[in-house]
DNA sequence: TCTTACTTGTTAATTTTATAACATGCCTAT
DNA sequence: ATAGGCATGTTATAAAATTAACAAGTAAGA
């Protein structure tokens, strides 16, 4: 079904997302139309991404929501998870080691890293915090092939060079700065004040009630 | 200059990210080359986004870092910062009142809310817990204009019921939930396990090293 | 002084993305 | 049975976004 178009890869988490919601909701089917409305798109658009996906079982009352799940988790690559470790125990940090999201899909976070010695060999959440230096020894161990960076930005890229020399295959980062990887390595940024400038800049366009 | 494009204004932030960091470096000039290759993308697009921002000082090196840096806060709104409510007082949303990057651009946490009466009247970080109850009146008296959720899932619309009744303009939902909001309302939304799911899925379209 | 190597700012072309429209099918209710 | 409403799947159209190409200008160095 050749190449996923980059607009498609974005929303589909979203559907993911979505449908898994509803799926807990108990809804068994979902349509097209209430996906679209939900997440402020158009129905169209949802058909056409889902030819990307290849045949999803369909009724008259919509698409089954096991299956599509089923089907996103297939394309998307959740159902294998992942082991993941974060570097940079701050408040950040600890709020991601202890968010349950990740988790209920296979996403675990197997080893904590931070340079300060005061933290290492904490334990957050049955985690281990380790020293930075150990980074390569206990990526090979656990088998981690994601590395979250939740440290400040300064210090961000020494970080990644480190994961990527440790033969991680993807980075999380969430320090404001933009990384630079090899073609080898995916990226995904969350940026954060970015977003909350989006939030202004959209508050700044709308007419103030 | 007409009204700038969706995609346009996704990038506007990011620009403006990269830029306040290179003017802190001591940047006095950024190319459209240096941004690009340092955000991905192209010149091209790089030029054609700020011909929607007016006239930027130029030079031979490039554009001038601290015009760019004016014009972008102007025009995303951000030079007038604004007054934020959180609710839920969980560990993400300790990380976010931790996080200095807001409040270096008047983006200031004043007020924090949250039902569990263990907390009510606690302090962090110079910020005051209030019971969700007083949401009303604290937004009025501190003149809030944005409110920050960071709740579970399950209570995420009510909240943002409550801070809609309260006359918030904005809203910043970290909640894995798509709200319903009125149109008069700006709703930015952090997404964190699509954002893990869109890595998941870049990494398993790489070849494998 | 003149050449080289960089800029920006535009226009034009291309590619990508989103929307609309409609044929077809299924379920329900009359 | 049959009409109405809502579904998907697909084709065609429209809109938006990206990229390419190039004119014109500026600074630096030989």
């Amino acid at each position: 079904m050749s190449k996923i178009p980059i607009a498609v890869t974005i929303r589909l988490p979203l559907y993911y997302e979505y449908l898994s919601n509803m799926k807990n909701q108990g809804a068994k089917w979902v349509s097209s139309n209430m996906i679209a409305s939900s997440l402020g798109l158009t129905p169209s658009t949802i058909r056409q991404d889902i030819k990307y996906l290849g045949k999803i079982n369909s009724s008259s009352y919509g698409y089954s929501t096991d299956n599509f799940c089923y089907v996103l988790e297939k394309v998307l690559g959740i159902s294998y998870g992942a082991n993941m470790a974060l570097v940079g125990v701050g408040s950040l940090g600890l709020a991601l080691v202890r968010y349950k999201g990740f988790r209920q899909n296979n996403f675990i976070i197997k080893a904590l890293f931070d340079k300060r010695p005061g933290l290492i060999d904490a334990v957050v959440e049955n985690v281990v915090v380790y020293s930075v230096g150990r980074l390569s020894e206990i990526v090979k161990r656990e088998k981690i092939n994601i590395g979250i960076i939740t440290t400040p930005a300064d210090v961000a890229q020494q970080v990644a060079n480190q994961l990527i020399d440790a033969k991680i295959r993807g980075i999380w980062n969430f320090a404001p700065i933009n990384l630079r990887v090899p073609e080898s390595v995916s990226l995904e940024n969350v940026t954060l004040c970015p977003s909350l400038f989006s939030l202004a800049f959209k508050m700044k366009s709308m007419p103030s009630r």
